[in-house]
DNA sequence: GGGTAATCGTTGGACATCCCCACGAATCTC
DNA sequence: GAGATTCGTGGGGATGTCCAACGATTACCC
């Protein structure tokens, strides 16, 4: 495993695992992007709906802890996803300093046909491998992923950096 | 497949293949990325020593070209590597328009270095899979990869965008 | 040969993401 | 009630990615 010694420097950063998923990250990133791009979001503003639709109304503080974003980032965000009729934000009566931000009917909708979306991409993704090997590539994937910090003392959730 | 009819939006976003790539490659570039920092080097400039040193002289179009980066981007990076010294550029006496780029013997040591740092920052990504689950994982990952376009007709290389 | 097209390295600037700081308003703590 | 904290919102900077254009040089083609 040590670098062989007719040294092909690049051959070799290329061959190492955290080259391999980034390519495929960045492929399954764009497929997801240009999937949804239709439907007017991108893959920030969707994570964003997609949270306030799970986590009913909800404050944008707890949106900024949730998916681990910038506070700045989601007020641009929530603008142009309240520009587009998708959620409201409405002043919390309990708490005045809070919005409750609210996913509407029509971006309920959007949502559902971005779920079809997304799906979709990700058949395409995983197009080369038959069902078993889907499956190991998730399960595979997901025992990387849910052991991020060996010192799992107060580890940060950390949600959606990447979105999708 | 399809959603499932307790519509839990962001919770389908976080369980596509895609999503969960993304953290497992954002992980591992991060790795990556403070591994290689003591070199001084960031994941970029380290792709484009490595391409450099495996090309011999070469000429600034070609490593655009291959890694598939931005003309502009690349001379930064080459400014940054030769400054440490690293590199050196050179004008081509068969094409006074092309700059002859090569690894110095320093840059040489650095690479070396730095592909046993890679090689130890993979470990730890994938600390938590046997040898027969990294060789799948990787077998998969490969499989993914290098059938990015359906229509082989005229299809890019698209070689190291992400570097590591 | 000579004029046009293409390529070389370089610069400028658009745009998105991520981070830290600061502000006025509202709420919580004691 | 007085001070500390949280809320949403903006300013500003540091990167990373991408496109447009320029002067210099070379290749193409009739």
């Amino acid at each position: 495993m040590t670098p062989p010694e007719p040294f092909r420097a690049l051959e070799h950063i290329q061959s190492l695992p955290s080259w391999l998923v980034g390519r495929v990250a960045a492929r399954g990133r764009s497929l997801v992007a240009e999937a949804i791009a239709g439907e007017g979001l991108k893959l920030p503003h969707h994570a964003v709906l997609a949270a306030v639709f799970e986590y009913g109304p909800v404050a944008q503080a707890d949106l900024v802890r949730r998916l681990s974003i910038d506070a700045k980032d989601l007020v641009g965000f929530l603008n142009h996803l309240e520009g587009a009729g998708l959620l409201v934000r409405e002043p919390d009566p309990r708490d005045r300093r809070k919005n409750a931000v609210t996913v509407t009917t029509k971006g309920t909708r959007t949502l559902r046909r971005c779920a079809e979306l997304g799906e979709r991409a990700n058949e395409e993704l995983l197009s080369p491998l038959d069902a078993a090997e889907r499956q190991a590539l998730i399960a595979l994937l997901t025992k990387l992923h849910q052991v991020p910090s060996p010192d799992a003392d107060h580890a940060q959730p950390d949600a959606a950096r990447q979105e999708d």
